[in-house]
DNA sequence: CGGCGTTTTGAGAGAGCTCAACATCGGTGG
DNA sequence: CCACCGATGTTGAGCTCTCTCAAAACGCCG
């Protein structure tokens, strides 16, 4: 997922970093793609406006992820981008990427395998938004990322930030997460949770 | 994001047609990778078991998508796929789409850029999803779905098709679209929805 | 120690879900 | 042509669960 494991380096060597204050925008609608951002610190989002003026919210990208693939592919940006605290990212050009696709198909292949793993976890997201209750959603989610074990899930972030990327607030997951202890389903440590042996 | 519009004619000439049974498995986690796969009728389920034996969906994909994409750089598949109710998927075989991304980065790009928006489509559906009232995800989808005059919104399936994929039940859905009516914030028509002009 | 963000628990209200009944539409066959 | 059928579309009533607002305990870092 981050970029230093698929980019090839002479691209990765290529790219610039540029700092954002609160506010400011990274790129316009219609504005000409420069290429490819990786989000290094803070938060950017994807802002599209409507017919009434209002703004839309597309996409709210954090740090370590890849945003606006798709410019590679497109002469012009077709949303803005716009940071609300500031952020710092790193841009890699777009004519390098496209050149060392053209020139390399393994860096190439390395990109759609990279793309198409980033679909199937969107996709397994989403999936997991269908799931009403929270603690099942919960559940859907620790199976799906415990360790090749099967019993341990490894935590990343805070928990608060979980229950962001779960779609619940953090006391609904709180307590959802307390009552699953309780049931005995999960037992809870410092940064992982470990599942009920079958 | 239909196949004929990207995928090559020669590829595509490769694809073959198969027709599934309900409960019929179109492949199992460890399988060798056959290829990609286009769901021509029918829904199919991808599915992995979790550590207590119990099944976890991660997607299910409907006619017209495609899926299985990671399947090209992958040896084997990570999870089943099944179908409940039976369905016909097209096959095109990983040897021949990879040859033709090797000797031809025309379509390499071309299927980049398929994935690229594929991700952005998601991650917008995403987004939809965090917001929690049914009425301001309602006007989200139709302000991003309106047509160049940023009025009228195509609908393609039914409306319970497009409860589903806004995950609303199909009651609440219709509730808020006839509350929208009801305060002139829609024109609702047979196959299209008309937004209040500014 | 002091301050800040995370974690936790409480109480209440509201929104969407569930169950249920009915209307409407399109297709099928007598 | 009409009766029938299934699926979609629509509305009602009640309930549950999550959200919201609030407050407090906890842990970490300067």
């Amino acid at each position: 997922m981050a970029v230093k494991d698929w980019l090839p380096s002479t691209v990765q060597a290529a790219g610039v970093e540029r700092v954002l204050s609160p506010g400011q925008a990274l790129f316009r609608l219609g504005d000409r793609t420069a290429g490819i951002y990786e989000i290094v610190k803070g938060q950017v989002q994807m802002v599209r406006v409507d017919s009434t003026g209002r703004e839309v919210v597309l996409y709210a990208a954090g740090p370590g992820e890849i945003f606006a693939e798709a410019a590679l592919f497109s002469p012009t940006y077709h949303c803005d981008a716009i940071t609300r605290t500031g952020a710092v990212v790193r841009l890699f050009p777009k004519a390098k990427v496209v050149a060392e696709f053209r020139q390399n198909p393994k860096a190439a292949e390395a990109f759609m395998a990279l793309l198409s793993r980033e679909i199937m976890r969107l996709r397994t997201r989403l999936e997991e938004r269908n799931i009403r209750s929270a603690r099942e959603r919960i559940l859907h989610f620790l199976a799906l990322n415990a360790d090749a074990d099967g019993r341990a899930v490894p935590l990343h972030g805070t928990l608060k930030d979980l229950a962001a990327e779960l779609g619940l607030t953090h006391e609904a997951f709180y307590r959802a997460l307390a009552a699953l202890a309780a049931d005995g389903e999960i037992k809870r440590f410092k940064n992982r949770i470990l599942l009920r042996k079958s």
